[in-house]
Parts: structure tokens; sequence; C-alpha cells
DNA sequence: ACTACCATGAAAATGCTC
DNA sequence: GAGCATTTTCATGGTAGT
């Protein structure tokens, strides 16, 4: 296997006594375990961890768990990933107690405990929270590293900001308490929310519960519901650091202005990446944070122009991996803006031959004889998944066919900003139309009618098409994998739609050994079940409908008769992200693109599984 | 100011079955 | 053609970058 980066953490320390652990502190103060974003352009990332810290230790028994496990947690995840870490102790607080097994943790609270923490994550997450730096900078906060030594002190003083800001709005804490008692009993985190909801906020805890239970059982009696208690704390735990997320957003927008900005995300401009077969770009390496260097590869992408802030708890989640932003006109006749974030090898890429056509000229040829040449368009914009109607097409012409020639100024404005809109094409004289589905499948990289037939709509059909991947800039990203796996590859593909990344893939000549599919849609299953089959693909496909089903008991049994996966990859929903939602833009926490949750919580469930199994 | 943007929901239009 | 299902059309901001 091509990234073999066990995380060896254990080599040479050990947590067998205080007093090393002591000693460690002194050693480690001054190390840093994370460090600075790097500048879009590639800077190294740096090692994500210059040493085991005992910082790191005490602050994870500082927060209520025995040091047996945070120990264990440790050693098991490396110190370079909070996320992973916490995970795992919250997993074995669940798993491995019998309450009384812990009395580090029973002895208090221990929702309150790991809330407590989980909101220092946050507000680590927040990186602004405030500019105080002259407040005094406990033991507790070294270990956060160096580079956020500006926000450390916050880490200390945060939570008594945060009592404050609760206290003026009495019902949040009120309904913080519910919600931890519940989730202590086990409910899930989102599920207790949808309680309160529907009770009422002045509804008492025996209310809640029995609203809970009854749906707990309501969903028993559906029979395709698996809901183990393994898989079910991974899955709480995502919606955990979901919700703790959208509080902490929350709290941000009630304190705007208080708090500086933090330094965001940009986009690089030209929007390459880290380099495009059409661009000259200067070679570079990056280096990836210790934890993201563990395999399987894992590959992610969502649209570029995101609402404020949202790449950047994207990234966080994903191990601090700095996103790579693409426009795909670099690659084809249409723009397409996006991020992705994975840990691939970023050297030695190759594009997918031949060259698929650069110019909306060279791209549909038929159209050239019809353009105006007061239409200075050569590239389209982003396809989307809504086309122009045919009225409005029909408005065009009628605009047009008063004049002989050129049209008068405002016309051509109303016309240009109609045609950009709706990605129009001229296809006769004064006669613009929307671009046909095979057109879309041929920008996007597609065969030709892979989309076609087997009883999807011409409505679906740009919709599929309109939420996938452009081929060609997917490959040119994967196509380091061809050497890495020239026996095949094994892939677990998240949201895959009509099946991008298998198409990549394929296009690439990287054998598919194995391909798990989760995919909500039955027309895109479809889609991708029957391409499998004309393809003549000899490995396995799995279909799954539902990331849900993919519990952490079906994960682990997938890696055990597979041997694990070489790839993760996926594109989340955008649905609350994408500009062109003027109903619901409600960023990460929106009720789709929240399955972003769902992507981090099954790589790290496959991570874990995986790294379980390697040693 | 100007541009672009993996959209949603309701109403209207069209298609399908009987 | 009635009744139902599906598809098409329209109206609907707001964010962020340039």
């Amino acid at each position: 296997m091509a990234g073999n980066l066990t995380d060896n953490g254990s080599d040479n320390f050990s947590w067998s006594s205080d007093d090393e652990v002591e000693k460690e502190k002194e050693v480690f103060d001054t190390g840093s375990s994370l460090t600075t974003l790097p500048s879009f352009n590639g800077t190294a990332e740096g090692s994500s961890s210059s040493g085991p810290s005992s910082t790191l230790f005490r602050h994870f028994v500082g927060a209520g768990f025995s040091e047996s496990l945070v120990a264990k947690a440790i050693k098991e995840n490396g110190e370079g990933n909070m996320e992973s870490i916490l995970n795992a102790l919250l997993t074995y607080s669940v798993l491995e107690s019998s309450p009384s097994d812990e009395p580090d943790i029973e002895k208090s609270s221990a929702a309150e405990q790991n809330g407590d923490f989980a909101e220092r994550i946050n507000d680590l997450f927040g990186q602004t929270n405030n500019g105080d730096s002259d407040q005094k900078i406990d033991a507790d906060s070294d270990f956060w590293s160096s580079d956020y030594d500006e926000n450390i002190p916050e880490e200390l003083s945060d939570s008594d900001s945060c009592f404050g800001m609760e206290e003026t709005s009495g019902t949040f804490s009120e309904k913080e308490q519910k919600l931890s008692f519940l989730a202590d009993m086990g409910y899930p985190k989102e599920e207790v929310s949808i309680a309160i909801e529907r009770c009422g906020p002045d509804s008492s805890l025996e209310e809640l519960a029995d609203f809970l239970c009854a749906a707990q059982m309501a969903r028993a009696s559906d029979a395709s519901y698996v809901d183990p208690p393994k898989p079910k704390l991974f899955s709480d735990y995502a919606k955990h650091k979901k919700r703790k997320m959208l509080e902490y957003e929350m709290r941000r927008k009630k304190q705007k202005g208080i708090f500086e900005e933090d330094e965001p995300i940009r986009l690089p401009k030209p929007m390459i990446g880290f380099g495009v077969p059409t661009e000259p770009q200067l070679p570079f390496h990056r280096t990836l944070p210790e934890t993201a260097q563990a395999p399987p590869y894992f590959y992610y992408e969502n649209v570029a122009l995101a609402p404020k802030g949202v790449w950047d708890t994207i990234s966080r989640f994903l191990y601090d991996v700095q996103p790579e932003f693409v426009d795909s006109k670099f690659f084809c006749a249409a723009a397409r803006k996006r991020g992705y974030i994975h840990n691939l090898p970023i050297e030695n890429r190759f594009p997918l031959l031949p060259l698929p056509p650069r110019t909306i000229n060279e791209a549909l040829p038929l159209t050239r004889k019809w353009w105006p040449s007061w239409d200075p368009r050569i590239k389209l914009n982003c396809l989307q998944t809504a086309i122009g109607s045919a009225k409005l097409t029909e408005r065009i012409r009628k605009a047009l066919e008063d004049y002989d020639g050129e049209p008068p100024d405002h016309v051509k404005k109303f016309v240009l900003d109609e045609c950009r809109k709706w990605n129009l094409v001229w296809v006769g004289r004064n006669k613009v139309a929307p671009l046909e589905p095979d057109e879309v499948e041929m920008l996007l990289g597609f065969p030709r009618n892979h989309t076609r037939g087997g009883g999807i709509s011409r409505t679906d059909r740009f919709k599929s098409l309109g939420n996938s991947f452009q081929v060609d800039t997917v490959a040119y990203h994967l196509s380091v994998l061809k050497d890495l796996f020239p026996g095949g590859i094994k892939v677990l593909s998240l949201f895959s739609g009509i099946g991008g990344a298998e198409v990549a893939l394929h296009r690439l000549g990287v054998p598919l050994k194995l391909v798990v599919s989760v995919e909500l849609a039955e027309v895109n299953r479809n889609i991708q079940r029957s391409w499998w089959e004309q393809t003549n693909q000899t490995g396995v496909l799995i279909d799954i409908v539902d990331v849900q089903q993919l519990t952490n008991e079906r994960l682990e049994q997938l890696v055990k008769r597979f041997g694990g996966f070489d790839l993760i990859i996926g594109g989340s929903p955008c649905n609350n992200l994408a500009g062109s939602n003027r109903v619901s833009r409600d960023g990460l926490e929106g009720k789709e693109s929240s399955l972003f949750f769902e992507y981090i919580r099954i790589l790290d469930a496959v991570k874990s599984i995986m790294g379980g199994k390697k040693r």
C-alpha cells in the first residue's frame, strides 16, 4: 500500500509514569504541535507533531479522561490530530466503561466535561475569539501550538466569555443542559435538539425522554435501520461536533464586532490549485499534517464559493489539509470553481487524453456559424442543475428579430446577461438555446449518453450532471494513483452521484478492484450500475443507498472482507453552500450540506479500523 | 458597481392512464 | 376528458470576489 505512514507515536515514548509526564512538560513547552496555516501556494504545512507532548496528555486528563485512556488514545492516533484523539476517547469512554470503571469521568458529569472540552475545541476551530493577548498563559494552553499563541489565552478565558454569553440568553444554557443530560443518557444530540424543538423549550426532561424513546422505538420497527451502539457513537460524535460548531457560529454572529475576523482561506488567482496541465507553474512540495498522511487516501470536493468560513471549517475537520481550489475552465470549455481537499501526492500528475476542447468554439463547433461578433464568450459558465427555459429563448429571439444586423446596446446587454446566466449558445439566426444533456456530458468529461435512458428524465439528467465532478479535473488529481495501484484500487465513493470518480479512474486506466458506492438517488445508482456493466468491469461494485447505512459495523465488515480501502472519495451536497440557492443557503449546518459530517465520520471510522488492523 | 453562482418551492403546463 | 403524475416555468436574494 502506498501511503504507508502508520503512526508510530509510541516509538520512543512511554506514558508509563507520572514522572515522565512531568518531564515531558518541560521539554515540549516550546515545541510546536501545529503550525500556521500555510499560504495557499503550497508553503509547507509542516509536521503536525514535532514529538509527543505531555501537555496534550495533561489536557485530556484535565478534561476528565483517565490517564490510561488518554495514553492509549494518543498512542493510537498520534498527537497530530485532536479530532481523532477526542473521538477515540469518547469511543473508549462509552464502549469500555460501565460507568463505575471510569471514576475520573464519573465523579463529575461526563457530559459536562466532554461538552466543555468540545467547546474548547470549537473555540480553537474558530481561532478568532479574541485578541486579548496579554492574559496569562497557563500550562494548559501551551500544547495547542506555538503558532496559535495569539489565540491561546482565549482558550483559557473562553470559558468565562462563554458563560458571559450564555447568561445573556438563559434558555440557551438551559437547553444546553438538557442536551448534555439527554446526550449523556445515550440519545443522539441531534435527536435531542429536535425533541426540544418539538416539545417546546419548557418541556421537562421526562417529556423529552418520552419523545426520544418513542422516536427510537418507531425507528427500531424499521428493519432496514441498523443502530448498533458503536457506530452510533461515531455518528453522535459527528453530530455533536456539528452542533458545537453551529453554536459557535451563532455566538460568533451575535458577538460580531467584538472579536476580530479570523484569517480566512482565500481563493487563489488564477484558480489553478497545485497546478493544471495547461498553465505554467513552478513545481513545489507540500508537507501534509501527519494525521493526514496515514492511509487511506481521501479526496473531498465542494463548491469553492461557499459562504465565508465554511472552507476553514471543512479544512479543520479534514486534518487541517489545505484545500486545492481549481476552476475547471483550465481543463474544459466550462467554468467550475471547486475546492478539493485530499492527501494525494501532487507530483507527476498527468492529464486525461485526449485533452478536451477548451473553448466553446471547439467544443460546440456548430455554434460557430451563428455566434455573433458581439458575444465575446470563450468559456461557458458553471454548468448547473437547471437550464434556461424555452420561454426565455423565445423572448431573446423576439428581442433580436426587431433589428437588422447588430442590436442596440441595451438589447445586447439583455441577451448577453441571460446567455451568461443560463449558459445559452447560438444555434441559429437570432436563436439561442440551452445546452443539451449530451453536450453537458461531453463538457464534464463523461462518455456520451452516460446519463441517458434507463428511466431518467431530462430534468433529472441536468440535475445529476450539474451536481457532478468535472472528470478531467478530478482525473488529473487522481492520476498519481495509477502508478501506486497498478493492480487495481479499492474505492469507497461517498455521495457518488453519477460516478464521476469512477469514470475518472477508469479513464485513467486504474483498475477498479472494488467500488463501494453510496448514493441516495436511485436514478444515479442505475446510471452507475449500467456504466459499470457497459465498461465490462471485473471488480466488485457494491451499492449503498444511504450513508446512514454505512455504520461502523458495516465498515468493519467491508474492511475485513476486502482488506481496507485505498481511496475514499466524494463531494458532499452543496445545496446549502451554493450561491445559486436563494432559499436555504444555510452553510454547513444546512439540511443537505451537513452530510459533510457523515463524510468525516466515515473517513475517521475507516482510518481507525484500518489503523487498528495494521498493528 | 458588476459578476457569478453543483437551488428551492409553488404554480402552471404537460403527459399518462383509464 | 377526468384524475393523477411528472415536468417545466417562474419568482425568489445574498454572498463574496473583482
